[in-house]
DNA sequence: TCTGGGGTCCTAGGACCC
DNA sequence: TCTGGGGTCCTAGGACCC
């Protein structure tokens, strides 16, 4: 099927969680020639590409100094279903990384501190970083919770040269938050993002006009951003493990093997050109909801009632920002792991949780076999002309505008309300949902 | 070891139309 | 008798990222 498919990354996720990668510390330029460094001879791009050290594992140690030093792992409670969000460096020492079964990291690291994912007030702690970086250019892109991509462009006058702006912004985070950055420099958008990540943490890594793909020739392929393990394997098959010989790679056998738009992706990556990963329009194309259960769940009961607090959550997250859909997915992940997805797509958008809830039902009428099921998604594809017209010319008009109001009311802290079927009422112990973290 | 949750984009294949 | 060519939309699945 689309074995080929997802090389051509444009890149943004808006709300994505924290994952950490490589250590080793230190600041560097790389290359010669005074290009960054030299004074503006002619407006020359500079991006810098920031990451925020370990944070979320940073923001609970700011919060509670008595973690400093400590091994601490954020993300699943030992003993359940998970994996690790983020950790600390110290955790890492002991082998621990994102991404890592919760088992496997209290393994190795038993005595580490586990807390829970909590989102809001990493959500608070990321806008007051991104708020200092808007002090030194108005062309911020916020890339995930944890990353932004600067347009340094012809600040130099202002902030000095950028190793001299960059370490301005990271004293700048450090003395109002207390979280450590690390920052790419480059001349274009991709570079500096892959910069950003060799000498993390606390690292300042200069890559010189002229010398980007000079730099990309010393890396890893496993620090490409865009080139994953599957693809990293492919080209393993084929002896290709270093960006030097994916670099000599024609162009004709790149899109032979990944396909046209995959292969431009990886010739322009592996020589340090830009793809233009943060070109794409930053607007939201779904919106979903998953939840894995503590234990498989046969019970189809269970999973109606978790897809209607689910149906009533999207739609709650949907209307406020004027969005609307006419597409609903259903997911299901069996107990083997098999995992399967079917949409259905209406002639008019969905007016409040009712029809997105009736839609799901029939989608899970059409899967539904009664075999374990350890994880159930639901989603909506967001309408592409989203976000005028008129969305509730209907005959659910009504009931869409009273469940508007609802909403409207219990974000603004006066109360909530709750279908009486989503009271938690007796059920075969297993067949209890997850409890969101 | 036993594998979260939220996203993005791409692709193949089928339906349908001209 | 053995079957065009192109376009668009929809669906399911996959790769990848944080």
């Amino acid at each position: 099927m689309a074995r080929r498919g997802g090389l051509s990354r444009r890149a943004t996720a808006p709300g994505a969680k924290h994952r950490a990668r490589v250590d080793c510390r230190g600041s560097s330029v790389r290359g010669h020639g005074g290009g960054l460094e030299a004074g503006v001879r002619h407006v020359m791009s500079v991006f810098f590409h920031i990451d925020l050290d370990a944070f979320f594992a940073s923001v609970e140690v700011i919060d509670d100094p008595s973690l400093a030093g400590r091994p601490v792992i954020v993300g699943a409670t030992p003993g359940h279903r998970g994996v690790v969000s983020t950790c600390s460096y110290e955790a890492r020492e002991f082998g621990v990384r994102s991404a890592m079964p919760i088992s496997e990291a209290y393994r190795r690291c038993p005595q580490a501190a586990f807390l829970p994912v909590r989102m809001a007030r990493y959500a608070e702690m990321s806008s007051r970083v991104m708020a200092v970086f808007g002090e030194y250019t108005p062309d911020v892109v916020r890339v995930s919770i944890d990353e932004a991509s600067l347009d340094m462009t012809g600040t130099e006058r202002l902030w000095g040269p950028p190793k001299t702006a960059a370490t301005a912004i990271r004293d700048r985070v450090a003395s109002l938050t207390g979280l450590s950055i690390s920052t790419g420099v480059a001349s274009n958008r991709y570079v500096a993002k892959v910069a950003s990540g060799v000498e993390k943490p606390a690292g300042l890594v200069v890559v010189e006009p002229g010398d980007e793909a000079g730099f990309m020739l010393g890396l890893r392929l496993k620090d490409l951003w865009g080139v994953g393990g599957k693809t990293r394997d492919r080209l393993g098959q084929l002896g290709i493990d270093t960006v030097e010989r994916l670099a000599a790679l024609s162009p004709d056998s790149l899109s032979s093997l990944f396909g046209v738009s995959g292969g431009d992706f990886i010739r322009k990556v592996a020589r340090g050109i830009d793809p233009g990963i943060y070109d794409g329009d930053p607007k939201t194309r779904s919106m979903s909801s998953e939840r894995t259960f503590e234990v498989d769940v046969t019970d189809r009961s269970v999973v109606e009632s978790t897809l209607l607090g689910m149906a009533e959550e999207l739609v709650a997250r949907m209307y406020p920002e004027g969005l609307q859909s006419s597409c609903a997915i259903l997911k299901l992940r069996y107990d083997d792991f098999e995992t399967i997805s079917v949409r259905r797509t209406r002639q008019s958008p969905f007016v409040g949780s009712a029809g997105v809830y009736e839609t799901a039902v029939a989608l899970l009428d059409e899967k539904w076999m009664g075999r374990p099921v350890r994880l159930i998604g639901l989603g909506l594809a967001i309408d592409r002309h989203s976000g005028q017209g008129d969305l509730f010319d209907d005959p659910g008009e009504r009931a869409a505008r009273v469940e508007q109001a609802v909403i409207d009311a219990s974000r603004r802290g006066l109360g909530t309300m709750t279908r009486a079927r989503l009271i938690p009422r007796p059920v075969s112990p297993g067949a209890i949902p997850k409890k969101p973290s």
